[in-house]
DNA sequence: TCGCAAGATTAATATTAACTTAAGAATAGC
DNA sequence: GCTATTCTTAAGTTAATATTAATCTTGCGA
């Protein structure tokens, strides 16, 4: 994980480096907006720890700027201004999250960790009865394991990572089988069809409904 | 978007209630830790408003006992204490955020948006009592689903989209049918029938007014 | 107020989408 | 290179939905 810090003050810039870099996350830093902008643009950061107030150009302008080229690291506010005015300006210039001095250094861990928790899989997925464990591959329906095959497990979890939304197929055949033309096919329903058989699911009224003329949705 | 609020407090939930309806979210309500549990386990909610102090189960621990379900939605925390050390426990349980009370409703409503911006847009139309949620493909008539086929669902969704405008039959059968050359037809009668029967909607008084001559106009 | 045209309603027919099965093609493992 | 497994195509079947057409109702102008 690399992060960049944004912040003028070398204190703070060394205080924070050395703690992060002892939780494991590769650190760089950048002293103003331009210089950060730069370095955003060049290289691939997973998260931005950014200063409020900033030389040349404030942090919330280089918010704005980095969102302007669709970039959607995340990044975090440090400000020392709380009033809720300008918290909420800095949400709305595309800040994912803020955190007020003087903060604890647990507490801005605690609150990196949460961002990057929400990008890492869940290694556990599940639909009622059916656990879905990514890291080994493995289904289980009622405690007891079920054999799947590649592709079934992938349109299985596809359909419980966006459980409560319709899946359409062009959707599914796109995201799961990573055809991006038209494409008329019947291969979706023959593995719906597998999966069903495997978890024992009846057409209408459990777990996955097919959604005539658009898809499928699973719902626990 | 739905959300639920676990919270003892009656004000506060009607509270918040009101102003997230207003905004355009579905919003369901838990006094106490364990009715939120269940109602959680039955329904997908897009996000959870999680009172840290509850009656029976503290907000920590439904937090708690939210993730070990491999639950993910997002949990925002309302809380009164704000010392650090509680607050990281919150995050460390699996929350995603936590706002301070007293906290302004601007700011919890800029909080709630970071959260889905990654995710896109809100999915409610409604018209009247009528609720349509594109997400789920579903139909909900003062909170009951009624079951729409693909026509009626695109046909009603049209009228909605367009509310207070008038939309003509040649619109109509342009976007919704797709056809563009001149067709004399009948069908648009047939589903806007089918249509106002499912929503219990007189010809006369009602939200969907046909337009003589011209073709049919939704208003709330 | 009569007649006509637009719209509503209903039933029948046509069309389309999905399910299911089986068989052939591709792939991976030996 | 052979075999077993998995993926894909294809075709038959069924069920759901869309459309047409025919009839009934209503609103509106002459």
């Amino acid at each position: 994980m690399h992060l960049l810090i944004v912040e003028d003050e070398a204190g703070i810039i060394q205080f924070l480096k050395q703690g992060l870099e002892e939780e494991g996350y590769t650190v760089s830093s950048a002293a103003d907006g331009s210089l950060a902008f730069e370095k955003i643009q060049k290289e691939n950061f997973d998260l931005v720890l950014l200063d409020w107030m900033l030389p040349k150009m404030t942090g919330l302008e280089l918010c704005k700027a980095i969102r302007l080229k669709n970039n959607t690291t995340p990044i975090i506010f440090l400000t020392a201004r709380d009033t809720v005015q300008e918290t909420i300006e800095g949400l709305k210039a595309g800040a994912n999250d803020y955190i007020k001095k003087p903060f604890s250094f647990d507490e801005l861990l605690e609150r990196i960790k949460v961002h990057f928790r929400n990008q890492g899989e869940a290694t556990n997925l599940t639909l009622g009865s059916v656990t879905i464990d990514i890291a080994k591959h493995r289904v289980l329906v009622n405690e007891t394991e079920v054999a799947f095959t590649q592709r079934e497990f992938e349109l299985l979890t596809y359909l419980i990572k966006n459980k409560g939304k319709v899946c359409t197929r062009t959707q599914i055949i796109e995201d799961v089988w990573d055809i991006h033309f038209e494409y008329d096919t019947g291969v979706i329903d023959v593995f719906m069809n597998a999966i069903r058989k495997k978890l024992n699911l009846k057409i209408d009224q459990d777990n996955i409904k097919t959604v005539r003329g658009v898809g499928y949705i699973a719902n626990d």
